[in-house]
DNA sequence: CGCTCTTATTGACCTAAATCAAGACATTGC
DNA sequence: GCAATGTCTTGATTTAGGTCAATAAGAGCG
C-alpha cells in the first residue's frame, strides 16, 4: 500500500482535477478517471509574457492549447502586413482549432499579459478519444461554438455601427467574466484600446471617443482599463437595436 | 446468384458513388464500401426553389446537409431584423455545422436557385463513425476549414476597402468554380448584387459602381451576372495589396 | 525627482462609402 | 404589344468614422 502510494505521488500530479478552468476547456464533461488520463497527456510550455507569441501563422500545427491563466489574442495578417484580431482567449478557451484542416496554424497567438497554457498534442487527443469517446463530441462542440461566435463577429463588422460594436463587445466580455466567477459589473480589460479597435474594425480614436461618450451619457464609468457598467439596460439597448428599443427607453425615462 | 442480384437492385441505389460532388462533401476520402454505407443513410428532401428555405435560424438541428446541385446562401438575423449573409454554399459544401454545439441552427439557409441537398442525420453520422472512423476526421476538417474561411471574411470586413473586398470575392469564387471543373475565367454569378453587397458589408450601389469601374479599367467584363476576368494579375493586385504590388504593376505596364 | 516610453484622450478636418433619387434594362404575365 | 416588377446602374449629396496632430496621463527607470 505504502509502495503504491509512493508510486502515485511520484507520478505527474492530476493538475486538471483541481484546475478551475477545467470547467470550460476540452476536459469539461469527462469523468474523474478520464480527467486523470487527460491530465497525464498535458504539457506545460513556459509561460509567455505580454507580447510574446505561442505560435505564429504558418507554424505547423501539432497540438491544441488551452489557456490556463492570463489572456491571449489571435490575429491573421494580410499580404499587405496588416493585422486583424480574430478573437480573445480567456482561461479554458481552446487555441489552435483552425490548424486541424491544413495542418498549419492560420493565425498568430500572442499573450496580452503573462499567460500559461496547457498543451495537448493532436496525436494524444486521438488516443484519448479511444478511452474517452465523449472527448470527440466535446471538440466538435468547441469548434461549432467558436464558429457561431465568429458569425456574430461577421454580423458586427458587416452591419453594426461603432456604438453597437463596442456595446456588444463589452456585454460579451461581461458575461464571459461572469461565467468565470468574476464581476459582471466591473471589467478589468486585459487588452489595449488599440486591440479593441482592431478587433471591432475601428480605429483607436473612435474607440476612445466612444468610451468618453458612454461615460458622459452615464452608461459606463471609465478609468483607463477599468470599465464599470453603470446602466446595463441602456448598454443593451445600444447593442441590440440602435433605435427602436433605445427610443422606447428614452420615452420611458 | 440471381436472387442475390435482384436483392441488390431492389436496395436503394448507391447515389454517392456516382455523385460528382462527393469529391467535396463529407463522403470525400471514404473507401468504396464506406461510401455505399454512407449513401444508404442519405435522405433527399424535396428541392427548394429560389427564395425557399431549407432551415431557419432557431430551428432544431438534427442533420447536416450537403448541397447536391444549385446554390445556397446562409445568413444570420440581428434583433433589429437586419440580415448578414455569412456564406454561399456550392455543390459539396456542408450546411448546418453551426448547429452542433447548441442543437439549434444559428443561421438561415436559403436557396439562390433551384437547389437539392443530401441530408445526413446527426445520429446516423455518429453510427457511421463507428464503421468509418475517418469520417470523424473529415468532419473536423470541414469545420476547421469553414472556420478559416470565416476568419478571412473577418479580415475583409475589418480591414479591407470595398475594392479589395470585391476583388477577393471574385477571385475566391473563381477558384471555387475552377475546383468544381468550371471555367475560372468566366463566372456566372448565382447571387444578386444585393447579396454580394450584403456579404461584403457594403450597399448595392457601391458594388454596382465597382463592377462598372473594374469594367472601365479593363479588369473585368460585366454583362449582368456573367462576369469575365480579363486581367487576373491586376485583380489580384487590387485584392492583395491595394498599393504596393499594384504600383509595381503600374510601373511595369 | 525628472526623463523616456507607451497608452489614451481630444480636437480639427477629410474621405470612402452610405444615402437619396432617378432612370435603365430584363423578365414576366396579361 | 405593353404594363408591371424586380434587378441593376448612375449621379448628387451626406455622414460616420478615419486621418492627422497635439496633449495628457500613467508606468518604468536611473
Amino acid at each position: 500500500m505504502l509502495v503504491k502510494n509512493n508510486e502515485w505521488f511520484s507520478q505527474p500530479k492530476n493538475h486538471c482535477a483541481n484546475c478551475p478552468s477545467a470547467r470550460y476547456c476540452l476536459a469539461h464533461g469527462l469523468s474523474d478517471g478520464e480527467v486523470a488520463q487527460f491530465s497525464r497527456k498535458i504539457k506545460h510550455p513556459r509561460p509567455r509574457h505580454k507580447g510574446e507569441k505561442f505560435f505564429m501563422m504558418g507554424d505547423s500545427f501539432n497540438s491544441f492549447a488551452m489557456v490556463h491563466s492570463g489572456c491571449v489574442k489571435s490575429y491573421v495578417t494580410s499580404r499587405g502586413g496588416e493585422h486583424q484580431i480574430i478573437g480573445f482567449y480567456m482561461p479554458g478557451d481552446i487555441l489552435g482549432l483552425d490548424g486541424i484542416a491544413s495542418g498549419e496554424h492560420r493565425y498568430t497567438a500572442e499573450a496580452l499579459e503573462t499567460t500559461s497554457i496547457c498543451e495537448l498534442a493532436f496525436r494524444d487527443y486521438e488516443d484519448l478519444c479511444n478511452c474517452a469517446p465523449s472527448l470527440q463530441w466535446r471538440l466538435l462542440d468547441a469548434l461549432s461554438q467558436k464558429m457561431v461566435a465568429e458569425q456574430k463577429m461577421l454580423l458586427m463588422l458587416g452591419k453594426m455601427t461603432s456604438e453597437q460594436r463596442l456595446a456588444n463587445f463589452l456585454l460579451d466580455l461581461s458575461s464571459c467574466m461572469a461565467a468565470r466567477g468574476m464581476s459582471a459589473q466591473t471589467i478589468s480589460l486585459p487588452m489595449s484600446r488599440s486591440d479593441i479597435a482592431n478587433y471591432l474594425g475601428l480605429v483607436i480614436e473612435t474607440v476612445s471617443r466612444l468610451f468618453s461618450r458612454f461615460q458622459v451619457e452615464g452608461v459606463l464609468t471609465v478609468q483607463r482599463r477599468i470599465i464599470g457598467i453603470s446602466d446595463r439596460t441602456r448598454l443593451q439597448a445600444i447593442a441590440y437595436n440602435n433605435c427602436e428599443d433605445y427610443c422606447e427607453l428614452d420615452r420611458v425615462a
